[in-house]
DNA sequence: GCCACTGTATGGTTTTCATCGAACACTCGG
DNA sequence: CCGAGTGTTCGATGAAAACCATACAGTGGC
């Protein structure tokens, strides 16, 4: 139990190693955007991947979330069965100012 | 003869009628990136649109400026034989605030 | 009138991406 | 240990998008 991660823990990279792009591409899909509206509307951490009410299945969406996380919008650990997540609010403001607030201020 | 317009003028939509998500597409891609940016440095309707350096054919390029035209991104007005352009900073800031300026801004 | 120039439209190819189904890996409670 | 729950991986499929080559339509200069 010193070591007990078993399962190899998700890939991160930090929002300032993403390129304009990247992040706007990562943004630019009605599935994540709702992943990451409704994430922003959760405390931190408390969301599993499964709890997400999108209309897509399990393969897809554990894509979406690997397409946040390389895009430094989603930070991920694994708590027992599930791998809850957290929006990198601070991190990603900081490379990319105005731009989630942009995201998630804007209704339609 | 009394209806001078031959050419169809090009088809617009304002900022105000553009959903985000549509904003975020037509950032997204390199080369509507590149104008985007070479047209902010240059003054508004001193750009016709085969005055760009981008590694694409006409037929794409044209593509690209429509889609520009229907992400409220840009303006355009046919002088001569040309078509000239414009970016609509104002409306388009006014819309999607500081969008514009961060992927202007944004080196890389 | 013709011709070079500029951009659009069309048709077809290629690539990219979102998606699914099924199989697999891990965790935890019984 | 087993089984339910959760999420990833793989292979395949379908749709969307970028792209090109060609043909076409205006414009203006000669």
């Amino acid at each position: 139990m010193s070591t007990p991660r078993h399962r190899t823990a998700p890939e991160h990279t930090h929002p300032d190693d993403v390129p304009v792009l990247t992040a706007l591409a990562a943004l630019a899909d009605p599935v994540r955007l709702t992943l990451v509206r409704e994430l922003s509307g959760s405390p931190e951490w408390s969301r599993a991947c499964g709890s997400f009410d999108v209309p897509v299945g399990k393969a897809a969406l554990s894509h979406h979330f690997t397409v946040l996380r390389a895009a430094g919008l989603v930070e991920q650990r694994d708590e027992g069965p599930r791998r809850v997540n957290r929006l990198r609010r601070a991190e990603f403001d900081a490379r990319f100012p105005g731009l989630l607030e942009l995201v998630l201020r804007t209704d339609c």
